[in-house]
Parts: C-alpha cells; structure tokens; sequence
DNA sequence: TTGACATGATACCTTATGGTTTCATAAAAG
DNA sequence: CTTTTATGAAACCATAAGGTATCATGTCAA
C-alpha cells in the first residue's frame, strides 16, 4: 500500500477527483478519460499516475490500451484515517463529565 | 460551508494532517501547536489558516492569543464525499449479475 | 505607561505541480 | 509491410505552495 501522503495528494486535485467519480461507473481507457476534458492527453495521464501512485485506481494492459479501474482499498485508507476522529465528540464528552463529577463532589 | 477544494487541499499536506491530529486531543494556541514542529510561528499560521479555509478547524480569539478547534464538520464532509463510492462493488455485482443472467437464457 | 508576549501582515525565495509540446514505441488494421 | 491508433517519455513553462525574515499591532502585567 502507498504511503498516505500520496493518497491525499491525489485527492486534492478536482481533476483527479472527477476522474474517480467516472471511474466508479467503469474501466477507461486514457483515452476515453480525455475525451471528458479540455486538455491534453498527455496531461490526463500524469493525472492518471498520481492516482495510482496514490493507490486509487489499478492499471492493467490490454493490447495497446491501459485501462484504469477504480481501486475501493485507496478510498478505504482515507475512509480510515477519516475514522480516527470519530471519536472525538466521544472524548470530548467523557472529559467534560470527568470535570462535573469533580466539581460536585 | 466552503468549498470541498479547500478542504481536500488542506488535508494534502503532512503537517496539516498532523495538526489536526493534535486538536483532537484539544483546542490550541498557535505558538503551541508551533512547538511541536520545526518550523516558524508564521508558517504554522499560514498551515492554521488554509484549516479554516478547509473548514476543518474553527478559530476564537481569546484575549491576545489565538484558539484553533477541530471542525467535525469538516471532516464529515471529506467522509460524504467519499461515501460515493460506498456503492461501487453493490454496482459492479449488480451489472455482472444483469450480464450473467443476459448469456443464460 | 512601559515592556514583554502572542499574533497579524507583507515581501521575498525555492521548489512542486499542472499543463503543453514534441518525439519515440508498440499493437491493430489494411 | 505500411499505416493508423494508443500510449510512453522527456523537455520545458507558468503558477501555486511551503517557508523564512521582517515589521506592525494589540493585550497582559508590573
């Protein structure tokens, strides 16, 4: 698995974050990708590689196409880094009562 | 509520990550959350105030210093987005099912 | 009021980052 | 075999982004 900084890094472009919501319907090619974009293709592929190097899309050769399929484990590590504030309302909550219960002895 | 590009821009760099991690535990000064990086007070504020852009964390003033709390709001909004492809592998399974039952007449 | 402390604000520097252009390569079609 | 077609790769460019240094401002304490 990549390290999350590269996760996070892929996310934070609203390209890629585009790409990944039209990955999600199906496989495309890099090709198919550009079509839905004012630029380059050359430039949709660097997008495409910061997404794998990010862990959110896999990449398999078919002929001479590479098609880029969404990668769930890559949403699931944000997912869980996500997580680790969930609990805090919890503890937020349990300190607050600690400080009640010592001041009303 | 801003704009989800600043929050995932907020969320792509280590050290933002890291001070949001720190506010969990509780509310800090700017000087305090400086203390724990290598860094100038100025580029911790800087890091502080693409947060607030980010939604990710709230600011009171208190007196002369500068309190910085986490916004469970804004990670909420991070974990929405990502509940998007939630559906994905309900998707893919539901399209395999349909073109099974389509070559088994 | 005077001095120390916490922060605000600006200018400036260096490096990433998103993008284009151009040329090379490899597979499918004629 | 030649020609498309789809992609790989490298050089180059402009701007954004992370940092520093410096100075201004507001507040607490003596």
């Amino acid at each position: 698995m990549p390290p999350i900084q590269s996760t996070f890094r892929a996310l934070a472009d609203p390209t890629r974050r585009d790409i990944l919501v039209m990955l999600r319907d199906r496989d495309l090619t890099i090709a198919e990708v550009a079509e839905n974009f004012d630029m380059t293709r050359a430039a949709v592929k660097k997008h495409l590689t910061v997404l794998s190097d990010g862990g959110l899309i896999t990449i398999r050769t078919s002929g001479r196409q590479r098609i880029n399929t969404l990668n769930p484990a890559g949403i699931a590590t944000v997912m869980d880094w996500l997580t680790f504030f969930d609990v805090f309302w919890d503890d937020r909550l349990t300190k607050l009562k600690s400080e009640i219960e010592k001041d009303t002895p």
